[in-house]
RNA sequence: GGCCCGGUGGUCAAGCGGCUAAGACACCGCCCUUUCACGGCGGUAACACGAGUUCGAUUCUCGUCCGGGUCACCA
């Protein structure tokens, strides 16, 4: 056979060499142990978690070691592709402040020298090796069509042949002379190019994968198809192309590519491309509501996969950041302890101490996290993250909040900007109903949480006499003086130790008076210091509803 | 079914032949306390199972079981 006719036959058009695309492409110059990683996702859908937590790894590595992290967009099946696909994975990133070094940057444009980035746009590249490989008689044509295939696969079950595939005698197509090709493609027969495998049947192949460690697999034996009948490639060459000539040197990855790796490192090898080194990352999983089964998060089944719900939740992205950090490296959580302000970016990643079983994810944990993250936020940065969420979200808050900037800090800075902050805020989401009772607006009288063993007449009483003693300029000491003073004239004691011995001789103690203004106020049992919530709402607020809850309990 | 990956408390996980088997989240209790939170202290709870190697196995080997993945002109 004659393969330079061949290759000649089958590109006509191509007339560059791979080593015209070796010098286009030069070798990176980085510093020794500098990784290029990729994150190379298809525009099928929006942007999940785990495609999240796999970019991280990629930007994580590539930071830790001072090198490239870059996004190629692996659009070669049109069938699946989606309209919008490239720009929800772009806005995906950039909601949660993921950035790439090169790579598409959006719908139609891209950065760095080692494009294009997306695959379509790359055929040349792939037919000019894929010519190499024919005239090398590594490649070749194959006419079979989908029901020979098909009907290839029954016989194969039928026969109970360890391994299905196009091989050995089931690959017909594999030693059709230049004639019969030349006779197939003139009569305008479609075809695709497959791989000339090369493995033994019974050979076995080890690669070190970084996560897992050592792999034996049997080496592959399958012609597999490197371009589709319409010249685009399978993702299979397209890997071997793009890693090759983007220079990455670190492929990390979903653990679903493991069981490929013998056929990525059999075309590494023919194309005479250095095999780069594999990291088959573990994946992110949940537990199936229907049968209690851990299983793959799916882009269908849960709405929670998608990026999108962190951000409508109004979780920071910090916050999501970080949890996903602490699935990736679980020493990131004592690094935090230890750097709580660095930079995200700055911990120092470890491929190596990634873990390689599946992992839950764990809203209880994120929850956490977030509450975490916000409470070392000062109000301003809370307010301003508020104010972005709710403006997209949140019509009502957000004009609330546009209204009287000062006053939404002043409410949310309560217990905030000190040692020990408070930590009840997990996601914006949850701002209106915490600040709700501020607000004339979202406030909703309910004396329902009034004190059980207080009288309807014990409560009047004790607002009476607070309307009588309360002054809006009092400092938080004389605040809460005048109303321990208020406690024994009516029968309730100060002293709450001294309740707890002797409960029968008084109505009650401190803790329950407070309670009584508490839900006179602000209609609920449990907030934040009372005296800040008085102050915020000012003199005329504070009386009218405590008016209204002398009205309202009677 | 073949091949491959995985299996330490409810969750995430340290561990790399000898430990009372870390820590975080969740849960429970106590303390602090005008409520709630915060904080502090303490507690419940784990090496899937069976062989083998070894003086000694969570750790090494094999088998079983259980999860997961993969076997396309999808990625």
């Amino acid at each position: 056979m004659d393969y330079e006719a061949l290759s000649e036959l089958l590109f006509p058009d191509i007339t560059k060499t791979p080593s015209d695309l070796e010098e286009k492409y030069p070798p990176r110059q980085l510093k020794e142990n500098a990784r290029v990683t990729r994150f190379a996702p298809s525009p099928t859908g929006y942007l999940h978690i785990g495609g999240l937590f796999g970019a991280l790894t990629d930007v994580m590595t590539a930071k830790a070691t001072g090198g490239v992290a870059y996004l190629r967009i692996e659009d070669t099946d049109k069938k699946r592709e989606i309209e919008d696909g490239v720009s929800a994975i772009i806005n995906g990133f950039d909601a949660f402040g993921v950035g790439f070094d090169e790579g598409v940057t959006g719908f139609g444009t891209e950065k760095g020298d080692y494009g294009p980035y997306t695959q379509s746009k790359r055929v040349e590249i792939y037919k000019t090796v894929a010519k190499d490989l024919v005239k090398k008689g590594l490649a070749y044509p194959c006419f079979c069509t989908a029901e020979e295939l098909t009907e290839m696969r029954g016989e194969q079950e039928k026969e109970g042949t360890a391994i299905w595939g196009y091989f050995g005698k089931w690959a017909k197509c594999r030693d059709l002379t230049f004639d019969e090709i030349k006779a197939k493609i003139d009569a305008g027969q479609p075809y695709v190019l497959r791989f000339r495998a090369n493995g033994r049947e019974d050979g076995k192949i080890i690669f070190d994968d970084i996560i897992r460690g050592k792999i034996e697999m049997p080496e592959n034996i399958i012609d597999e198809v490197l371009l589709k009948s319409d010249g685009v490639p399978t993702y299979h060459f397209a890997h071997v192309c793009d890693d090759h000539f983007m220079r990455t040197t670190h492929v990390i990855r979903g653990e679903e590519w493991i069981s490929s790796v013998p056929k990525h490192i059999a075309l590494f090898k023919a194309c005479g491309f250095k095999v780069p080194k594999y990291a088959h990352t573990p994946q992110v999983m949940k537990i199936d509501e229907e049968d209690g089964s851990k299983r793959k998060l799916s882009k269908r089944k849960d709405p929670e996969a998608a990026v999108s719900y962190f951000v409508e939740e109004g979780f920071p992205k910090e916050s999501v950041l970080e949890y996903l950090l602490t699935l990736l490296n679980s020493n990131f959580e004592d690094w935090r302890r230890q750097n709580p302000k660095a930079d995200i970016f700055s911990f120092p990643f470890n491929l190596k101490k990634m873990s390689s079983s599946g992992c839950l994810f764990d809203l209880v944990k994120l929850t956490d996290v977030s509450k975490n993250v916000i409470s070392v936020m000062t109000a301003r940065q809370v307010y301003g993250y508020v104010l972005k969420w709710a403006e997209k979200y949140d019509g009502e808050l957000y004009s609330l909040f546009k209204k009287a900037p000062e006053y939404a800090k002043n409410i949310l800075n309560i217990d905030r900007e000190n040692p020990k902050p408070r930590k009840d805020i997990a996601r914006w989401s949850q701002v209106k109903e915490y600040i709700s009772y501020f607000y004339d607006e979202l406030y909703e009288a309910d004396f329902s949480g009034m004190p059980e063993n207080l009288s309807k007449e014990d409560i009047g009483a004790v607002l009476e006499k607070y309307i009588e003693i309360y002054d809006e300029n009092d400092g938080k000491d004389e605040w809460f003086g005048k109303i321990k003073e208020m406690c024994e004239p009516l029968g309730f004691t100060p002293n709450v130790k001294e309740y707890k011995k002797n409960p029968e001789s008084y109505k009650g103690h401190v803790g329950d008076v407070s309670t009584v203004i508490r839900v006179a106020v602000t209609s609920r049992t449990n907030t934040p210091d009372l005296y800040m919530i008085l102050k915020l709402l000012g003199r005329e607020r504070v009386i009218s509803r405590i008016k209204a809850a002398l009205n309202g309990i009677k």
